[in-house]
RNA sequence: GGCUAGGUGGCAGAGUGGUUAUGCAGCGGACUGCAACUCCGUGUACGCCGGUUCGAUUCCGACCCUAGCCUCCA
């Protein structure tokens, strides 16, 4: 059974799609912290600060940073639709080993690299459809933040100067440690892979400040030249951009031990604040069902998906699955992911709704986002969907005011979750290569409609299987037949 | 080994102490010149063994299996 994990209660006077601003929010919160389902925590009316780990960025993005991303994507417009004013505030690590390995194996400026790959990430959200966060703070632009930081802790004595010029924090002093990922100190303390280095106290310690050695990048701090490391990057930036304390805290599964972990040993042992109320944290992605990784050979950037596959599509495929479960990432599920979205493009096709009234207070609506906001479930409000769909199949020749209004409902609700915005005539054609001769296809069809009139129906038949050589599928309808690839 | 999360029909994927998820595929029907497309209808499911219960896929316990984390990782 699947527990919920963060459900939206009670949201008086919810006008979808419209402000609520100044009207008390609750959210019934259980989350790894709490453990309990019955928790309710009133938050700042109409406000939601989110923070999100965001990307390192050495390389271009790959499909389970597009799961990442996707997951909050859709978070944030769903916690929009509903009346939040939401502040989502998403990373960019940008001062890594990892990045200045590879700027020294290209021989460039690890700012240079940098840049070329936040360009490159911000590419690949737009092509997913994924809104941009309100900040995306980058951990060199608060060096001065962290070294704060780091300098409050040294005083508080949870951190403490090693024999080689490296900070490290004190896990010992910090008696609430595991408390997000389970984990208790014995547990961490008997883990046979922790490595027991003579620079560290305490086995569990990790790095705040690392000493500079010879490459040149580094700041100054009271401790020397060096530069950061990368879990007290979250913990400067966090509390820059949102305070103390904030309401929703979010990243990969993968991050919780010991990223996250270490990010609360830090800020509420710096700030003496609970730091996030609610931890989120998104469902690994699989490839093949197999972890994905560059030596398995399954490693694949969202550019390169994107050039093969309809960026509908993987979204569809991302959203699909609850954000918390592991998605497979399979030719198999993405033809799957294909053929869902055609049902719902079919069903717009034959219903205009664009001046139709706006359609409010609808029982699907109210599933859609009982569905919603019961933890985000939305394979649950794809089940609604799919049955406005036949709802609208049902009413397109009784009632075409209504199957028009519901069709704008349904493109609505979609829109919530960043899908079904395109023509759909566009979408059902999409995937039609640049070889094909449209408007020779064209001209076939309207032959093919001429001797259907005509009763020709051995030239018709001629015609179609021409067609179906090129992989060209015509569908028959009353006024005129119009076609689509397979 | 430790911790965490799971094991649902052919596939994907929700959910529930007794009542339809949903999509794809299959089957039946409508439509069609015949088809295709589309639409409508339709199912064989809840890892194994005990327990609680009038009744469990749903709660509890044991077991088996899988994945993630324990090292950089979204």
């Amino acid at each position: 059974m699947r527990n919920c994990r963060f459900s939206i209660e009670q949201l008086p006077c919810a006008t979808p799609g419209r402000a609520s601003r100044g009207k008390t929010v609750l959210i019934r919160i259980y989350n790894s912290l709490s453990q309990r389902k019955e928790e309710l925590q009133p938050i700042e009316p109409g406000k939601l600060n989110i923070y999100v780990c965001g990307i390192t960025v050495y390389d271009y993005c790959h499909l389970g940073h597009a799961r990442m991303l996707m997951a909050f994507d859709v978070v944030t417009r769903y916690l929009r639709y509903r009346g939040f004013e939401v502040n989502y505030v998403r990373n960019i690590t940008d001062i890594d080993d990892k990045i200045l390995s590879r700027a020294s194996e290209s021989n460039e400026l690890f700012s240079d690299l940098t840049s070329r790959f936040i360009k490159a990430m911000h590419e690949d959200e737009a092509a997913l459809g994924i809104q941009r966060p309100d900040q995306e703070p980058r951990a060199t632009a608060h060096i001065d933040e962290i070294i704060a930081m780091i300098q409050t802790l040294m005083d508080k004595d949870f951190a403490y100067k090693a024999a080689n010029g490296d900070v490290y924090y004190a896990v010992s002093n910090f008696p609430d440690y595991g408390k997000l990922s389970k984990k208790k100190p014995d547990e961490l303390l008997e883990g046979a892979r922790v490595e027991v280095g003579e620079l560290k106290k305490d086995p569990r310690d990790f790095v705040l400040w690392k000493a500079s050695t010879d490459d040149g990048v580094g700041w100054d701090s009271p401790w020397g030249y060096g530069r950061p490391g990368w879990h007290i990057e979250c913990s400067a930036m966090s509390t820059c951009a949102l305070g103390d304390n904030f309401d929703i805290h979010g990243g990969g599964t993968d991050l919780m031990f010991p990223h996250h972990e270490n990010e609360i040993a830090q800020s509420e042992a710096a700030t003496g604040c609970t730091f996030a109320n609610v931890w989120m944290h998104n469902g690994p992605l699989r490839v093949d069902d197999e972890k994905m990784s560059k030596s398995l050979g399954n490693f694949f950037t969202i550019r390169e998906v994107l050039k093969h596959y309809d960026a509908e599509v993987v979204r569809y495929l991302l959203i699909s699955s609850h954000y918390r479960s592991p998605i497979n990432y399979s030719e198999q599920n993405l033809q799957h992911a294909g053929k869902a979205l055609e049902r719902f493009y079919h069903c717009l096709k034959d219903v205009d709704s664009s001046s139709a009234k706006t359609l409010t207070n609808s029982r699907f609506e109210k599933a859609f986002m009982a569905a919603m906001d019961d933890d985000f479930n939305t394979p649950e409000a794809f089940g609604v969907l799919f049955e406005l769909v036949s709802e609208i199949n049902r009413q397109k020749n009784e009632d075409p005011e209504t199957a028009a209004q519901l069709a704008g409902l349904l493109r609505r609700l979609g829109g919530v979750l960043g899908v079904l915005q395109a023509d759909p005539g566009e979408f059902l054609r999409r995937g039609a290569s640049a070889e094909l001769d449209t408007a020779e296809i064209d001209r076939l069809v309207a032959e093919r409609d001429q001797a259907r009139l005509d009763k020709d129906w051995a030239r018709a038949d001629e015609i179609r299987d021409q067609l179906a050589a090129l992989n060209v599928v015509v569908e028959d309808k009353a006024g005129g037949s119009s076609w689509r690839v397979e």
